[in-house]
DNA sequence: CAAAAATTCTAATGTAGATTAAAATAATTC
DNA sequence: GAATTATTTTAATCTACATTAGAATTTTTG
């Protein structure tokens, strides 16, 4: 038995669940996703999916969770390292967009939270407000060190945030193109805070 | 009887049931959406629908649609008052925010192509794709004038895309909050594409 | 290898919501 | 203002899933 609850073959298969549930509702959509489909992708009928969450509802809440989570995963490790505004908001961007598009992904886009019941849709949303704040916060740091310029924080958020969002919406690609956005994106989205120093 | 055909009650009537279901389709997706909903918004009840629109695929498809033309109709306008690349990218983008956040809005997010039957997913996938290529020529013009920094135009393209695409999820608000998202989102878009000179 | 536990399956059930039919109302036309 | 056309309604149907129940199978444990 495993030493570590993340290792039990119960949390390895529900986050594969959780996986394969991303993928389809970040194509189809919360409603227009059937278990089915969901479930074929694993190898298994839709009832079993029933053993790993209670109910659909459910299944999309967790994986807003996890959505969240890895943002914010990103959003820590980013901060903890330090340095000036602009090169956190740039590490942050780097580490997210890695696990968006590497083997942790693909991750679901929060993009119908008003499906969710009203406990699960507060929750989720305040989990993304949070986020959104916390990335401001670096961003008012920026300006305040010089490193980013002046801007409407609030603004620019929420254009960056909508360019991360939207990334599963056109990435599908594989290693070598993971790769790729990797090591362009996080520049092209932060090529427009650069400070006068 | 009207003589513009665009003036036709029906085809008054047929607007305004397009854009409550955008409203509806962006907050709860497209199978998220109870076509009771969309026609409670107009002091309707469902089965009215039916006389506007065949079912509710094609209710979504003719809002994509529609959205895929105010798209074009600002790219358009933004290439035909010529300029630098920059400079058309920054008109493209405010005609196109102007519309979203104006009175012509909401502008339903096409975000749930691959629920549209083969035909018409065909059809709205190559309108989409054809509007990228569009801003990315612009982008590719602007470099090659100088406006632009040289960049990865397809990545520039959607990160850019994904901002606006995103727009509808976090602006509910009126007159005064639209100006002032008109006034700074494409600046902020585009700050990061100036080029030296 | 037998018993217990964990996982998945097959076979119902139930319901929400899209769609249709036909009737009713409202608006136009002559 | 009667007849025609346009629009919307109520009532009924039909189906695609989500969900449940219980059996079957596989895995684990002693």
């Amino acid at each position: 038995m495993a030493r570590n609850p993340d290792e039990t073959r119960f949390s390895q298969q529900r986050s594969r669940v959780l996986k394969a549930a991303a993928h389809c509702f970040n194509r189809k959509g919360y409603s227009g996703t059937v278990l089915k489909d969901v479930a074929n992708m694993l190898g298994l009928t839709d009832p079993a999916l029933y053993y790993y969450v209670k109910n659909k509802e459910e299944l999309v809440y967790l994986c807003y969770v996890r959505a969240a989570d890895v943002g914010r995963e990103a959003m820590q490790r980013a901060v903890a390292e330090g340095g000036t505004g602009l090169e956190q908001a740039r590490r942050y961007l780097r580490f997210h967009i890695e696990i968006m598009v590497g083997e942790r992904g693909p991750i679901a886009i929060m993009s119908e939270i008003p499906s969710l019941k009203p406990e699960h849709r507060d929750e989720v949303l305040e989990l993304s407000r949070q986020h959104s704040k916390n990335f401001e916060d670096i961003l008012e740091a920026g300006i305040a060190d010089g490193s980013i310029e002046a801007c409407d924080v609030r603004m620019t958020g929420n254009a960056i945030m909508g360019s991360i969002n939207w990334i599963p919406k056109w990435f599908h690609g594989g290693e070598a193109a993971a790769d790729n956005v990797i090591a362009g994106f996080p520049d092209v989205l932060t090529r427009g805070l650069v400070g006068g120093g």
